[in-house]
DNA sequence: AAAAGCCCCTGGATGC
DNA sequence: TGCATCCAGGGGCTTT
């Protein structure tokens, strides 16, 4: 689930309260993506200066030296609290702090939590260096997001999931942002229009911010630091609505498969 | 260079 | 109830 509503979210709810905080174990359980990067004890005695988000990663500051980046993968959900539960079987990382324990939970495992000794550190490259704008910061242009999207062949929605044009969108969030834009999600991008992309650029920037202010979306498991799950899927148009009436003109919601992605659609309301 | 497929892993829902 | 099958929010890597 973690899109940017959710990472974001998720930042809010600890940045604060860990930043200032001194580091004094780790915890490993089982494998994550990959592996943590540095020894277990390189860390202790660091401490975490601010958290900040790129795309879909956290980027844990640490003084004097290093970052750690953070994944949630497709069912990665941080806790963070002052006196913890024993770790579950899910619990694969624990950062001890003087604030209290940073916690990840993935029963997927297709998250990962990294140590990088800077930016320009080749895994942070890696993860990072492709990545295209932040799509609520004033990077997101519309004209350069209309001209990226001249220069690509592949479906609008796939475009927009790559995270090339824009990061953070994912499954949910392109389905929404694509009805909202009244844009078919199987239009190949170089075939949207100066005035489409406008309104797909509005309708990103909108269907994301309402999505953070309802905290993201839970399906199945996801909460915020706090535990607090998100509420937006309860205003989602069509995001797994197959076969349910359109909300604003009841036609049939369909469902397509797109690399293996579901997509959601109002056939009336996204023409084409 | 871009696009399409594959795969990592576990759990929940569904169907027989 | 038990078991098999399918599906899931991401994204890096390999192959076309």
């Amino acid at each position: 689930m973690p899109e940017l509503p959710e990472v974001e979210a998720t930042r809010l709810s600890f940045a604060r309260r860990i930043t200032g905080a001194h580091i004094s174990a780790l915890r490993l359980g089982k494998a994550l993506r990959w592996p943590l990067g540095c020894a277990d004890s390189a860390l202790l005695g660091h401490t975490v200066t601010g958290v900040r988000r790129r795309s879909k990663y956290l980027l844990l500051d640490l003084h004097p030296n290093g970052l750690l980046l953070l994944h949630l993968g497709m069912s990665g959900s941080l806790s963070f609290s002052a006196a913890p539960a024993a770790p579950g079987a899910h619990d694969h990382f624990d950062l001890i702090t003087s604030r209290g324990v940073l916690r990840l939970n993935d029963p997927r495992r297709f998250g990962a939590v990294v140590w990088v000794a800077h930016e320009q550190a080749p895994m942070a490259r890696k993860l990072l260096g492709g990545l295209g704008p932040e799509p609520l910061e004033p990077g997101f242009e519309v004209e350069a997001f209309y001209r990226a999207l001249r220069q690509r062949r592949a479906a609008i929605k796939q475009v927009l999931l790559a995270g090339e044009v824009v990061v953070g969108v994912g499954n949910i969030y392109a389905s929404e942002s694509l009805f909202e834009a009244g844009i078919r999600p199987s239009r190949r991008a170089e075939r949207i229009s100066r005035a489409e992309a406008q309104r797909l650029h509005t309708a990103i920037r909108a269907v994301l911010q309402r999505a953070l202010d309802s905290g993201g979306s839970t399906l199945r498991n996801f909460s915020n630091a706090h535990g607090q799950a998100g509420e937006f899927q309860l205003q989602a148009q069509v995001y797994d609505r197959a076969g349910l009436p359109c909300l604003r003109c009841a036609s049939p919601i369909k469902l397509l498969r797109q690399g293996q992605r579901s997509s959601f659609y109002c056939p009336h309301c996204q023409p084409r």
